[in-house]
DNA sequence: CCGCAAACAAACCAACCGGTCTGTTCGTAA
DNA sequence: TTACGAACAGACCGGTTGGTTTGTTTGCGG
């Protein structure tokens, strides 16, 4: 029997599945039974490693979505010296490495935002406290480049970063309704012109 | 008793009750013994003005939101002969018109646009094409501003039209989510720095 | 005043959904 | 080798959900 017991393992895949479901669905939207379907697994296992599809919910937010937009939105910022390049460079990459389903199913933190925030304190208070994470990394790759003379001193830098984040999750969220992939390059240009209207003269 | 009978009154009270259960809970999330009971009515009511759940979603769309929105958001920037001040204006306006809770509720539409547009081409669809309404109402007006000297001449404004729909959306999710008008009125002037970066010179 | 369709009320239903319970199998430390 | 707890399987359950069916009341044209 090729039963291979393993415990970590079969918690990833029952959070990997449970991703999916709730990237295509929603939390509301994704049902245990899916998932399961998915894994192969039965309700025993699922419920062995997770208390509720609530706990489950959570277990995928902060261990799989949070930690992928670090590694691909927040972490790459470090690597360059201008923050207003540094900032198109990441955008454009992202658009090179989502492949067309995930354009389609949009940013998964933004998407649970949108659903769990009126609902849910416990969806609310940890996506709340991750997007100022991500602001205040934003805000300080700008002050840094006010710093070296990239960015104009007088760029309120964390207002600049809130908007920058909720400038993107509105793209996304539009290219995702328009299924268009040209709605996210078109909108990224309109970006730059912000971005560099942030310069130091 | 107080009966009261009257066809058109019940189906507005049957929308006006869905709308706000979606505005809540999603589309997804909407039940529709809720509704009946906020409504006093029972299900025979509701299944005799509407067929299905869905086709009450669809109706709320496009009876409720779109018009909404047309009037908050489309038909006031005509007024303005600038664009850019007439785009800026409204945005306050909103803030002002807008109670706490819509702003923790967030945009209904995009809310919508969010949940459904990777699960049902239905409300996909028909949100897509007001999207792209609004964007030719902004667009239009930019190209108006051009003609009269506030625009630049090198703005693509439809392009320009979508990131600023796509801003404010953003902007508008974000606050649902750190539940702080702060957040919008900040964003608010980031939006303005785009929003005179267009203007001509 | 009558007749009839529209506008509801009320009971009912099958499918679904999250969660529980009991039992079985596997890994591993002693 | 054995004992024991962790890691599952599988049946089961009560409440919920969208939808249906049947019956009743109201408004209104003739």
């Amino acid at each position: 029997m090729n039963v291979e017991r393993n415990a970590e393992n079969t918690r990833l895949k029952i959070l990997v599945a449970a991703f999916e479901e709730m990237h295509l669905n929603g939390y509301q939207g994704m049902r245990v039974d899916q998932v399961l379907q998915k894994t192969g697994l039965k309700k025993g296992a699922l419920y062995h490693h997770f208390p509720s599809k609530q706990a489950l919910g959570y277990a995928v937010l902060e261990e799989l979505i949070e930690k992928r937009i670090q590694q691909l939105w927040i972490a790459p910022l470090k690597r360059y010296e201008d923050p207003l390049v540094g900032l198109q460079k990441t955008y454009k990459r992202i658009g090179k490495v989502w492949n067309d389903e995930f354009f389609r199913l949009g940013c998964p933190l933004n998407n649970l935002a949108q659903e769990m925030s009126p609902i849910d304190d416990g969806f609310r208070l940890r996506i709340e406290a991750f997007f100022l994470f991500w602001r205040d990394a934003f805000a300080e790759a700008l002050e840094r480049g006010q710093r070296q003379g990239y960015v104009a001193s007088d760029v309120d830098c964390k207002q600049s970063a809130m908007f920058i984040i909720a400038s993107m999750e509105g793209i996304l969220g539009m290219t995702k309704n328009q299924r268009n992939k040209t709605v996210y390059e078109n909108c990224g240009k309109e970006l730059k012109r912000y971005l560099e209207s942030l310069r130091a003269a």
